[in-house]
DNA sequence: TCAAAAGTGTTTTTTTTACACCCATGG
DNA sequence: CCATGGGTGTAAAAAAAACACTTTTGA
């Protein structure tokens, strides 16, 4: 097969990005109850990835996670937070750029600077769900969703940058008040602890996480929402300041 | 003034590193009811720094940041981690390095590696202050430990670098019981405590400081420690197993 | 025998957990 | 009028904070 020209563009542009770094986004969603994170396919071939990228020479890191976590999701204004860097001696000196590029019609030379040693810096994004318009990158044929305890293999580290992600997430939700950010502008008490549970992995007492709560004070009671189903209305709220 | 060979040396060795990434230790210690940095002083300029270095090329950055953690304090087995990635889109843009070097007698060309922007992965160690041997690097005359409260300014963003290794540890203080430490083998409650109220920088009730470390029960408890004061003669514990 | 600091004990307060109750709603 | 889930109340348990008492020691 015959290489797209944006593929070529893109194996073409080494110059532009700061050389060995890299950055893969952990991005979060929350749909029926599920934490879900978003997966790249590649073209040609099964490998399956977080999204990422590289950062422009004269661009701060947040601003490169930023940019790529806007063209995967079309959100601007997304909780973002790095929270480790991934620096293995070998990583990303194994055969998946080189397999993919030869699936896609491209022989990349012996010192291409994909096939440099590449460090990673890990972010983590909480975004909401609803609002999040997936989209493929040059590399890929689909952007979605996964469950994730249904996360399919990754390339390269990318599991254990996940599984990374989510043991900070963990220690973050109660820390820093986090975890409205994955969910839409107003939500239900009810949806919020589902979100909470989801995340801890434990129930939680309905009567003790509502007083919770509502005594930290972040929270703005809104009108009540018609659910039509047969018990009373529950109230909404919304999130005082994100962030 | 004529530059020294291990300068020359160093300046010529770009190629054995990732480009455009560095790392930065906060090198923490304790004594005298103080906690320390260790602060490098520059040769021929009153600049001061952390001390960092760079990744070798098949190097893991953990042990990278190992190697330049030994070389400062001639200490294996610190107790060290990961913190923050420091982006800004300049850093490392500024007239330090070519400052320095032409103090030093060396010109630095325009696309001399460490004239490039630099990120800069921050580590924070804890280190036995009775133990370590502070080492002056090439760039510097005098490697010494400065009082958190009464550090100079250093180059770069290296102040803002302390302060986010030094939040960073209040709040992993309890999380990761990573205390210890800071300490010798062997040391009394009250210079636990002492650690303790210094690093949170609040003071804490003897009796229940005493009854919370003993209830995690990860210290034993030793023989008692002759001091000479008048008074009862405290126990020396041990912390179980460091890191 | 006194002051100083160590070790332990006790009380009070606060926070967390568990469970109970009442309410609105649609079928 | 009943089952369902929402909101609030209360009792019990646990944890944290405050304070008190006793012991050892050198001067």
């Amino acid at each position: 097969m015959s290489p797209s020209k944006e593929l070529v563009d893109f194996l073409n542009s080494g110059h532009l990005y700061m050389p060995g770094i890299s950055i893969d986004c952990v991005i979060f969603g929350f749909h029926n109850r599920q934490l879900k994170v978003l997966v790249l396919q590649f073209k040609s071939t099964d490998g399956y990835a977080l999204p990422g990228g590289f950062i422009r020479k004269e661009e701060h890191i947040d601003d490169a996670a930023r940019r790529i976590l806007e063209e995967r999701t079309g959100l601007k204004e997304i909780y973002l937070e790095q929270f480790h860097v991934f620096g293995d001696s070998e990583r990303g000196r194994d055969d998946t750029h080189r397999k993919f590029s030869r699936a896609n019609g491209i022989e990349l030379e012996a010192d291409h600077w994909l096939l440099q040693r590449f460090l990673s810096i890990g972010y983590y994004a909480l975004v909401d769900f609803s609002r999040a318009m997936p989209t493929p990158d040059v590399f890929s044929d689909t952007c979605q969703w996964y469950d994730l305890a249904g996360l399919p293999d990754l390339i390269l580290d990318h599991n254990r940058i996940v599984q990374q992600a989510l043991e900070t997430l963990r220690l973050m939700l109660d820390n820093k008040l986090v975890g409205f950010n994955l969910l839409p502008e107003t939500f239900t008490m009810n949806e919020l602890q589902a979100l909470y549970e989801t995340i801890l992995d434990k129930p939680l007492l309905r009567a003790n996480f509502q007083r919770k709560m509502l005594s930290l004070e972040i929270l703005e009671r809104l009108e009540k929402k018609w659910t039509g189903k047969a018990h009373k209305a529950p109230y909404l709220y919304r999130f005082q300041d994100r962030h």
